[in-house]
Formats: structure tokens, C-alpha cells, sequence
DNA sequence: TATTGTTATACTCTATAACTATA
DNA sequence: TATAGTTATAGAGTATAACAATA
């Protein structure tokens, strides 16, 4: 899983064959790894990354964010008070609903998710120069086609929904 | 990147296909999540679920359990404290340097290590059923690939220790 | 009554700096 | 002096439970 300690399930003796599980846990692993370095550079934390992120065309309700990013709704008070306290993004009176609260991103807040967006397709087109271009992009399909699937699975509708809604984490 | 919000560099119209880097980033999102909602099961976090894996096959010292997951010593310190607290690993003084302590799992530990790897398994198992077979073999190649030629490229030695290192997140 | 958001509280995880005990 | 590990401290991130305001 997490780690392939030698032994266990891992295939026979093929020099370079990972079983699926260990090349999907330490791809993630590596994903992370890069989203976190880049995230620090600003002094933000990946969670504070996908809140910007998530903002970046939406401008939901505490309520909606917690959904959004899979998490309670007292732990998006805390994110939001601070990514607040940072000028990131700022709280709105919902004048629809006078007990609920939009969040939005101010114009800095804007600047570092574009920017950060930026920075790690590049990083990602640096990670897959390693390959030769027929097999990026065929690893770049088989990886759509599985989230699509996934996706469509989970009963989420299809392509607008993919594109926009896959903040969250796990689900 | 994190989130992939309509706009931006999405491919043109294509109804799905994800750009190299909005679908890793997702994919490895969808992974932790994953592995979060199996470790949680067993009241574990992501870190301890690490912990655990990389004592599968070793008994390190403090000091080489740091750089292997890649925290801070005094950060390990507090690891450790929890996971022997709740008798999943025990501390054993070093017989070879008196200042050294090293760090090996319990029984339970143990036990706790293999099933959660074991699970995690059949979890990407059911989440690969979803692509064809063909799909599914040549996905786990490219994946592989990509780690194989990632890794050479940091100079880390080949097959040996890619399938034991990996427990590092970036690098 | 039900829902939206915050507060109070508690715990994990992380880092930096200072310290103890070896080496 | 340098290294191994812990402690003290501070802050982010998370959850549960209780609460206020509004629906």
C-alpha cells in the first residue's frame, strides 16, 4: 500500500513492474509531493491550495465549500477565518438567505491559484518528459478514462461535472 | 491543477479528456482519499498508515525514520509517542550507540500493517475494474514506468529501491 | 423544528529552538 | 564539537458538541 516494503504482493521478479496498488499509492505519493512543495512555496498548505482552487470559478456558501472539499463545516470556519486572515478571500452577507455566508476570492487570492495552477502543469510536463510522447499520452487518456469512469460510476454526471467538481478528495 | 475549474487550460472541447495535469491531480486526490477512508477505519491517519508500512521491513533508528518519511526528527518524536502509546510499535534502545533508539513494530502493529495493505489492494482492484483489462494492464505499465524513469532520474538505484523507498511523498 | 454558521474543546501533525546524553 | 533524541512551544488542520440567528 502506502509503502512497498520488499516482499509481500509485490510482482515476481519483473525488474520494473509495480503492482497496480503500489504504482497508484506511490504516484499519489509523488503527485502530493509535488502539489505540497509548490503549495510552499507560498506558504500554503495543500488543503488552502484546493480552497483557492475550488473558488477559482465558484462562489459558494460555507455550507457548499464543506461539500465541496469533504470536510465538516466547523473545520471550513477555521480554513476560511485564516485563508481570511490572509487576505485570500473574503466573506460576503448571502442576501438570499440572511444566515448563510458566501466565500469569494479577493484579486491576491486569484493571482496565487492561477499562479500555482501554472506552476504545477509545468512541473507535471517535466514529470512526463520522462516518458516517451506515445506513452504520456496514452497514460494521460487511460488516467481520464478511469476518472470518467469513476465518476459516472459515483452517479456524478459526466464531463462538466469531472471538470469542475473533483476538488474533493476521495468520492 | 488541484482543482480543475471550467476554464483555464482545459483541453478544447473534448468531452473526456482531463489535461496531464488535472487528471494526476485528481487521481492522486481520488488515491488518498482512499487510503485515508481505510486507514481511518482503524482510527489511523495517512502518516500512521506510512509509519507502519515503511516498519514492515525495517527497524530504523529515529534519526533514519525521519528521512525516511521525510519530517522532522522532533516531528517523529511525537509520531512514535502516539503510535507506542496505542502499542503499535515499541522503542528498543541501540546496543551499538547508546544515544540511538530504534523503532520496530508490534504484533499488532503488524497485523494492523498487512490488512490495511491488503485492503487497500481490493480497493484499487475495484476502481481498476472499471477500465477494460487491456486498459487496466497498460495503465499499471505506464504508471510503472513512469516511477522507474522518475526515480533513475534522482539517482535513486533501480527495481531494489523503488519498491522499498517509496514511502517518501516527493522525491 | 430544521438549517446555517460559529464557538468551545480536544487531538493529531508539523516545525523551530533549546536542551540532555552520548560520541 | 557533533550527533541522537526529547522537550517546549506554536500553529495548522480536523472533528464533535453545543449554541445563536434565521428559515
Amino acid at each position: 500500500m502506502t509503502t512497498r516494503p520488499a516482499g509481500t504482493s509485490a510482482p515476481p521478479a519483473g525488474p520494473e513492474t509495480l503492482s497496480p496498488a503500489d504504482g497508484l499509492a506511490q504516484l499519489s505519493f509523488l503527485v502530493q509531493g509535488i502539489l505540497e512543495r509548490r503549495a510552499r512555496e507560498h506558504d500554503l498548505s495543500i488543503i488552502q491550495t484546493r480552497l483557492l482552487g475550488v473558488l477559482r470559478d465558484r462562489r459558494p456558501t460555507m455550507n457548499e465549500l464543506a461539500r465541496l472539499l469533504g470536510l465538516d463545516k466547523s473545520s471550513v470556519t477555521g480554513l476560511v477565518d485564516r485563508a481570511e486572515r490572509r487576505g485570500l478571500v473574503v466573506r460576503v452577507p448571502s442576501t438570499a438567505d440572511r444566515r448563510a455566508v458566501l466565500v469569494s476570492l479577493t484579486d491576491h487570492g486569484r493571482s496565487l491559484a492561477f499562479a500555482g495552477a501554472a506552476r504545477f502543469e509545468a512541473d507535471i510536463s517535466l514529470l512526463l518528459e520522462r516518458l516517451p510522447p506515445s506513452d504520456r499520452d496514452a497514460l494521460s487518456r487511460l488516467i481520464s478514462r478511469l476518472l470518467v469512469a469513476h465518476a459516472t460510476d459515483q452517479g456524478i454526471d459526466l464531463s462538466a461535472t469531472i471538470k469542475t467538481e473533483n476538488a474533493q478528495a476521495g468520492s
